[in-house]
DNA sequence: GCCGTTTTCGGCCCGACTGTTTTCAGTCG
């Protein structure tokens, strides 16, 4: 059973609740449940086999009665006869911005409406003029039109991209903006792009860029625009007194908001993006900087990547939070493709590379022979190959190439070069490329006899997931976790944006578990090997300190770590 | 529906913007 999937169910179940009306805190507590168990690092499978369900935060006996009958049965009862009330059109009709449940819902009971389409034909046919107005039903029939060409989310690098596009062109105009929202979270994807303004003739500004095709909604405090690309881009407008509570709000996430107000009440406050007031007479307590507001708070400063509520909060309240791994702390990258195999650049400026970023070591893990697709090596290939690193040591020393490898899982889980060939690497790291087809029983099965081999330094992105593409694997990474404990095997933070595997949550549960990770670029040219970068935000988002990531060691406590 | 070093009942974050609103509901972040 995936975590997922019940937190799929309550979410949906939250979504319906809406649609019919129900008392909004009921529609926030399903939510919420729905969070906690999407970030369970514990099967939840295994949390009802041991009756503990209602020990779950936000759960209670209602929610954890839904969830034993799910498990029992495959089904919810209470979701069933929800999804009979409210028509799957009214659930599609809250896809269009400005459409909400209580709109959707009556689109579909009152007015017949039965899908996006139709919507659109009602307005054009006049048929809903008594219930929109002209406004609305402009709006509406341009929202239908974009949302076809609407962009999911999009991952952190594009997002960056383009907020810093966003930057140089009000920079241009005068006007320094900040951005927040996700991306100052570091989120491996990002929805819209949310900026800082201190000057109100930014609105202005940026209704003239040239990439703005649209202003969704614009008043003296805070405007939204959607750009060309279809990114919406929500700008709010500060003081400078009030930065720090403007920052703190607009970074979020929501849920960390949220909960943060709720310590300001119960301290006698009220927080809000303008700062933090004395509840009674309203005296402003803190608002320039959001250390000034977490220190009013009687907090530690918490790092956006944190800001999740996944327990920072309370974690600051005692005092306990992490001390986080800086970024650029690494001191080598230890797995990275060239020409030998699918790489796009030589072993040597790969080096070079490597050496200007800082480092003191790289291992270089060209994939092994049965990655036919991506060129594979054979042994007497790697033999070629270790000469060349032997020549390049030479000349580069005290920077050193490690001789590694990135070795192909076959299908029945053992490796694809021999155990005594292994011994001749510096690093093994292991992968699976293909035979993605057998059950997540199978692929665990396949996994942990792969890690029983002689020598095996650490996993290469164990879940296979692409964002946006394909989800990962359903393997059971808890047992995956324990086998690594068991036999001193690291996991890897793969960088490249589009995997990020694993994720923040499976790093967290690793590195508590006392499993070291390793944080690699998976680069395949030199330009890559800066991706390292959003590997770090996953380590800082899985609240892992640098004694948790092996390459922040020096080339001399490695060796001895991978001895 | 959940939750409690003030509570097992009565709360549940807070505010901006829009429409056709003359006091507020709906939507959004």
């Amino acid at each position: 059973m995936k975590n997922s999937e019940i937190a799929d169910l309550l979410d949906r179940t939250a979504l319906l609740l809406e649609a019919v009306g129900e008392n909004r805190f009921k529609i926030v507590a399903f939510r919420r449940a729905a969070k906690n168990v999407r970030n369970l690092s514990e099967d939840i499978e295994d949390v009802w086999n041991t009756g503990g369900l209602e020990q779950l935060p936000g759960i209670g006996k209602g929610i954890a009665k839904k969830i034993d009958e799910y498990i029992r049965t495959g089904k919810i009862t209470y979701l069933q006869k929800l999804e009979n009330q409210v028509p799957q059109a009214a659930i599609d009709l809250m896809a269009i911005p400005g459409i909400g449940p209580r709109t959707a819902f009556k689109l579909t009971k009152e007015h017949g409406i039965q899908n996006i389409d139709s919507l659109r034909e009602a307005i054009q046919n006049g048929s809903l003029d008594d219930f929109f107005g002209p406004t609305i039903r402009k709006k509406i029939i341009s929202e239908i039109e974009m949302i076809k060409s609407t962009s999911k989310r999009m991952l952190l690098p594009q997002a960056e991209e383009i907020a810093g596009s966003i930057v140089e062109y009000l920079k241009a105009g005068g006007i320094h903006i900040i951005i927040a929202g996700s991306i100052r979270r570091c989120k491996a994807t990002v929805g819209d792009i949310d900026a800082i303004a201190l000057d109100e003739n930014a609105v202005e500004l940026l209704s003239k860029f040239p990439h703005t095709s649209k202003v969704l909604s614009r008043g003296t405090k805070k405007a939204s625009f959607i750009l060309d690309n279809g990114v919406q881009v929500d700008v709010r407008i500060s003081e400078k007194d009030e930065l720090g509570a403007t920052l703190l709000y607009f970074t979020g996430s929501k849920d960390h908001s949220i909960a943060l107000r709720n310590i300001a009440i119960s301290k006698g406050y009220k927080l809000n993006e303008y700062g933090l007031f004395d509840e009674s007479s309203g005296k402003l307590i803190a608002s320039g900087s959001e250390e000034g507001i977490y220190k009013a708070l009687g907090m530690q400063y918490i790092e956006p990547e944190l800001r999740e509520d996944r327990g920072e909060i309370q974690a600051a309240l005692q005092g306990r939070l992490p001390n986080l791994l800086r970024k650029g702390s690494l001191k080598g990258d230890l797995q990275m493709h060239t020409l030998w195999s699918d790489g796009l650049s030589t072993i040597e400026q790969m080096a070079r590379e490597a050496k200007l970023l800082g480092y003191e070591y790289i291992a270089i893990t060209d994939h092994s022979k049965s990655a036919r697709l991506a060129n594979g090596l054979n042994e007497d290939r790697f033999l070629r190959q270790w000469k060349e690193i032997d020549a390049l040591n030479e000349k580069m020393s005290p920077f050193t190439i490690l001789k590694g490898v990135e070795v192909e899982i076959k299908g029945d889980g053992s490796l694809d070069l021999e155990a005594d060939f292994l011994n001749s690497f510096d690093v093994v790291g292991i992968s699976m490329h293909q035979g993605y087809n057998q059950s997540p029983e199978k692929l665990t099965q396949r996994m942990i006899k792969a890690m029983g081999s002689k020598r095996v330094h650490y996993l290469c992105h164990p879940t296979n997931r692409l964002i946006g593409i394909r989800g990962g694997h359903e393997i059971n990474m808890e047992r995956i976790i324990q086998e690594a404990k068991d036999r001193g095997i690291m996991i890897e933070i793969n960088s490249q944006p589009n995997r990020l595997d694993i994720d923040e949550v499976w790093a967290r549960k690793a590195a508590e578990e006392g499993v070291d990770l390793v944080i690699n670029s998976d680069a395949h040219s030199t330009e890559e090997l800066t991706y390292v970068r959003y590997g770090e935000n996953v380590a800082r988002r899985a609240w892992l300190e640098s004694k948790n990531v092996i390459n922040t060691l020096s080339l001399n406590q490695l060796l001895r770590r991978l001895s």
